[in-house]
Parts: structure tokens; C-alpha cells; sequence
DNA sequence: GGAACCCTTCGGCCTGCAGCGAACTATTGA
DNA sequence: TCAATAGTTCGCTGCAGGCCGAAGGGTTCC
């Protein structure tokens, strides 16, 4: 009976603490690194990665490798239903979508702080759209923004550092960052750390 | 984090191929004894009991002991749609509720061979009502019915072997039988084994 | 009362799997 | 080019828990 096992192998994987908590992190709808998932779950790194992989291959979880970094999050809504509906057994409230309005309050400074220097969640998001939306910004390749010349203008009349952002060396210039709300991608790299930076000089 | 241990105790038990046969083979809204369960689970009468046990304690089952047999249900509907949208990921359609029509062909003689010799399914809880209605019937504690004077003269009228039922010796003369369908009590004992025969008899 | 039957509890065996240490690869940044 | 960091794979250990045999209530029916 195929169906009989396929539904003891999803409930397993997630009849596991290590695994529920990290699927329990994830019910936020963002993606989080293995270290992250690792530390949450309270195992070490090997542990978390082949917990993780298994989710992937599950169908429970989707990764998206980005640097060094791998990204987890889950894998469709349908999951996080599930998981909302074993948890509503359990007695316990499962944090709904709307639950994570915590994060309303400071959506720059706290995705700064765990994006290395950039601008992200919504303001990111809503700066990325803004730009790409007045053809300052195109998608270059899967991973890459191109800054376009009526972008390099907008750029300049701001105050964003572009000469010193193109200077950095080995960096990336603009690199599509993954974003957890809107699962969209937006500034990274240089350019998002310049972009960032003016920002906050100007308050 | 004591959520995430209870979402991982719910899912573990869920989790285990056996226990996961015996939640399945409840979907379809019945009530099934211990020995059944085993039989679909493949498992012993002993191990099946534990098994049982622990679903009942963490109120995903719900138990009613019955004669020498105990039925087991699941314990809400909360619980199958848990279990529906667990096979949903696994890729596999669950039974929704409506998919039980196939017992509507022949509800009286399927059920009459899994209980006993007395009248069950759709009819069963339809004449147990139709009596009840008439005042023909009426509960008497928990488990049994109490045959009003009416309820003589009715079955007299139509032909029921009231005294040979009453001669059974020591089996119960009228006992509530749950029913999986509508979840309700149906007339069991030697009553429903002689009004089941007149039906019968007159085709 | 006795036999048959259903179910449960107890004790012991054994497998599956979570967990970690160590070693390896890949990416980043100097 | 080299060091640091993130992640993975491999091999091993230890424990939780599923499974069954044996034995013990409860119920039904002759």
C-alpha cells in the first residue's frame, strides 16, 4: 500500500524535534540558512544538514544556495498547512501568516542586521521594485541586477557611491538576494551596500 | 519550546507505518475494533493495542468499548483533515468523506455481516428512529433500549417473535449498537436480531 | 460453570535512526 | 594565493521504540 507509506515517511520526517523545530521556524514564511535551522534545532551543523536534505528531497523543503550560504525554506503552501493542521491537534496555536506582523515594526534594521549590509525586507523590496519599475534596474542573468544608464543617473542625483561600490574589488557589483516576504529577490553586492549607505547618511 | 515537541509527538505518531495504516483505514469515518486495525496494520493483537493506546491518550482516537469488542474512531474531524492534508504532500488524494457512496448500494447487508444479525448501516438507524419517533422505543440507561407498549403492539403487528427473543436466555435483549455512520446508537441484541429476521422474512 | 473470544499488560529482543567527530568541498574576501 | 567560513559526506555509537510471546481481565454464549 504505497499511500499507507508515503503518508508514516512525510509524518516522520516531521514526527522528529530537531526537524519540527526547524519546520516550526520556517512557518514564518522566510528562509533561513542551515546554521541558522542548525542552532534553532539545537543540533550541530552535520546533524541539521542531512535533516535538511531529506526535507528537500521530501518535497517539504526548497533550497536555493546563494554564496556561501543555503537558503531552506518551505516548499509550498500546502506544507505549512500541514503543519498548521498538526499543530491545531496538538493544542497549540500555529503562528498564522499574519502572525509575523512582529516584524512591521522594523522591517530595514532587522533584515540589515541578519543580511549582512544591504537593504532588505520591505523597504528593500519596495527600493528594488521602485527601481526596476522606472527602468533603472534590470535582472542580468539568474543571479545578477544590471544597472542601466537612466539607473546610473538616478543613482548619482541621490548620492549613492557607484565609483567607490565598482572599486570594491572582488565583490559583486548587484547580486539578486533572495528575500523572504515576498520571496522576490532584491539588491545585494556592492551596489545594494552602497545604496544602503546612503540611506542611512541621510537618515 | 513546549509547542514543538507537541507538533513533533502529534507528527511522530503519525509517523510510524502501522499506527499510519490504522489512522488510514479510519478515514472513512467508521468505528473499527482492535482486531481489525491489527489485521490492516499487519501487526499483533498486542502490539495494535499499544498503538491504540497511545493515539487514544494524545485524543487523536477515541474508544468505546462495546460487548467484548472495543471501536475505535478517529476523535474530530480535526484529525482527518490533519491526516488529509498530511497525504495531500505525500501526493496521494485521501478519501474525503464523500468517497464513502459506496457503501450506499448496500448499506443494510454490509453492515449486517460485520455486526452480527441485526440491522445496521442506513436502514438500521433509520428503523431505530422510526421507533424512537413513534414512542415505540426509548432509551433505558446508557447502553440498552426499553420496548414501550406501543412499541409491543407494533412489533406484534408486524410480526416480530417478541417471545423468542425474550427466550434467548442470557443475551441481551435490546442494546445500544453505535453506528460509524451517523454516530448514533442503532437497536442491537436479540430484539435487533428478530426484527432484522422478520424484515427478512418478508423480503 | 466452562469454553471461546477480544483485548490489554508485562518483559525482553532487536532494528532503525538521530547524533557527533573528522575530513572534504565550495565560496568569499584580503 | 591563502585563510576563514558555510555546508556536506562518511563512519561510528548509543538509545528509543516497535515487535512479539506469555500471561491476565472481561464479555459472550452454550
Amino acid at each position: 500500500m504505497l499511500s499507507v507509506n508515503a503518508l508514516s515517511e512525510v509524518a516522520a520526517l516531521m514526527g522528529d524535534p530537531a526537524r519540527a523545530a526547524m519546520l516550526q521556524l520556517l512557518m514564518d514564511g522566510r528562509a533561513h540558512t542551515a546554521s541558522e535551522l542548525a542552532l534553532t534545532a539545537g543540533v550541530t551543523a552535520q546533524t541539521a544538514s542531512g535533516h535538511l536534505s531529506r526535507m528537500v528531497e521530501a518535497n517539504l523543503l526548497a533550497a536555493r544556495a546563494q554564496g556561501r550560504n543555503r537558503f531552506y525554506r518551505l516548499a509550498s503552501p500546502e506544507v505549512a498547512h500541514a503543519i498548521e493542521s498538526l499543530m491545531a491537534l496538538a493544542g497549540q496555536r500555529a503562528a498564522p501568516a499574519s502572525k509575523t506582523a512582529a516584524w512591521r515594526r522594523d522591517p530595514d534594521l532587522r533584515f540589515c542586521r541578519t543580511c549582512y549590509d544591504h537593504l532588505a525586507g520591505q523597504v528593500g523590496i519596495a527600493v528594488t521594485d521602485s527601481l526596476t519599475q522606472h527602468g533603472h534596474l534590470e535582472p542580468k542573468g539568474p543571479r545578477d541586477w544590471k544597472l542601466t544608464d537612466s539607473g546610473e543617473l538616478f543613482c548619482h542625483r541621490i548620492g549613492v557611491d557607484l565609483a567607490g561600490a565598482r572599486r570594491a574589488g572582488s565583490r559583486h557589483f548587484a547580486r539578486q538576494c533572495l528575500d523572504w516576504s515576498e520571496r522576490r529577490p532584491h539588491i545585494s553586492g556592492a551596489l545594494g551596500a552602497a545604496i544602503a549607505d546612503t540611506f542611512f547618511k541621510k537618515g
